[in-house]
DNA sequence: CGAAAAATGTTGCTTTATGTTGATTATTTT
DNA sequence: AAAATAATCAACATAAAGCAACATTTTTCG
């Protein structure tokens, strides 16, 4: 058994079918690793083989958020930890949906007497199970992938607070539309918790600057003010000048 | 116990795998250091190694609620799996706050297109990831370690709802007073999903069935209608002749 | 303060994983 | 159907991680 195993079953379990060829090159390592390695997996059962491709077996249980969740999660484990060197004992913060956000959550039980604002049920169930966090959530009914709220109370929940800092999460970054998402409504969220915020923060690994494709996309607009960004690896030279007048902060060089 | 220990736990929680050369570069400590922190870990089955790694048992969305899961596990899981089959697909649910939920929502996740409504961020969370699911988040302040809400708001949107199966849970029953909770509020909660409901299921594990000491806890009184009872264990004997009344469904004699 | 205990570091050796080469089997092409 | 291509597998060499025993440091407690 190795180390690769646990990200060569999330990367499978990502993207449905992946070659051997394609894991090696991902992974750094040669093809022979990857066959030892998906070997006990196949008989096992948690993937499939075939001539040329490595298939995951569907698991009904498995909803995407979760699979997500396990997609990049050291990059996202490593911005995390060092996005909350930011953040204090006992201020107030508000933190929208997202995996990134979920792994900022995780990583926030690290500090004490927090107040949280957040329309994402799982961040809001994250830090309400730390004594000493003031949590509300924000918003009823619930979106059925990522358990997070865009209906009319989430809103008025927002409008009523006012937190020390927001944390963002974004789809990608367009290298000069900037700050996009996959709906309308995260961007109002994102407008509404930036307004409320004295400062605000994007959470952002690297997989998310891509190059110029932004399909259906919104923009996030009408940020109450200049965005810190923290980031895991080092901007790809495409998006400095969108970012240069924005303050980023590496995670780790590499 | 070494001082390292809450923080590898921590590192390798949030990160899902992480060598023994990371932790030991990260916490400037010797790599023999590591392994001797991690052994006894490994062998409590906190964490799981292998040969250049050690991974993470739980997946990080489920952590934090599992730790504190652990008491009672398997007759919690016993008993949920037996009140899911008491569920149909499609069905409207409400459900309250607690471990015993947080087990019952687990495994209601091997059911297609429910709506539920709850006061517990971890309930709401966990369900709404299911695809298909209408959850409703009733509340919007939390309580600091459980993540469930008793605010206004929970009430409001509990009493605009309707649904076929109201799922409860108790801090104890008591032989001559019944079903009893820690405090007013979930009282309070119990009896507003009680009364929405078609049909109320107390879901309640063995150990909860205690003598009569019921030291500072409160009544759930004013039920809608005579509730299903599941439990894991046969009932004890002091407990028959108030329970008479109520349709008994035992997960797992023995 | 000082001895005992616990924790950490160091060294040398063992075990395990990975990379490389070349042969074997499956798939596609002509 | 045979040749060409791609994927797989086996076997050995190499590199990396693990482990045990002893040395050293730090902590605990009388």
């Amino acid at each position: 058994m190795s180390k690769y195993q646990q990200q060569i079953e999330n990367e499978i379990a990502l993207r449905g079918t992946m070659t051997v060829a394609e894991l090696s090159e991902l992974l750094g390592v040669s093809d022979q690793t990857i066959r030892r390695i998906v070997k006990p997996l196949e008989e096992s059962g948690k993937v499939q083989k075939v001539h040329g491709a490595i298939k995951s077996v569907e698991n009904p249980m498995t909803a995407p958020f979760q699979i997500r969740m396990l997609h990049n999660r050291r990059a996202k484990a490593e911005l995390a930890s060092k996005l909350v060197e930011l953040i204090e004992d006992g201020q107030s913060l508000a933190i929208d949906t997202g995996s990134t956000a979920g792994f900022v959550a995780q990583a926030l039980k690290a500090k004490r007497n927090l107040t949280i604002v957040t329309n994402s049920a799982y961040v809001a169930s994250t830090l309400s199970m730390k004594p000493g966090n003031r949590v509300f959530m924000a918003g009823t009914q619930l979106r059925d992938h990522d358990g997070a709220s865009f209906d009319r109370t989430a809103f008025a929940t927002i409008e009523r607070m006012q937190v020390d800092i927001c944390i963002l999460t974004v789809g990608q970054v367009h290298p000069e539309r900037g700050f996009l998402v996959n709906e309308q409504c995260e961007a109002d969220i994102a407008k509404a918790m930036s307004a409320i915020a004295d400062k605000t923060i994007f959470a952002i690994d690297h997989s998310k600057f891509l190059p110029a494709t932004a399909a259906g996309m919104v923009k996030i607009s009408g940020l109450a003010s200049k965005p810190k960004i923290v980031t895991d690896l080092p901007l790809p030279k495409s998006h400095c000048r969108f970012l240069k007048e924005a303050e980023v902060i590496v995670a780790k060089l590499g």
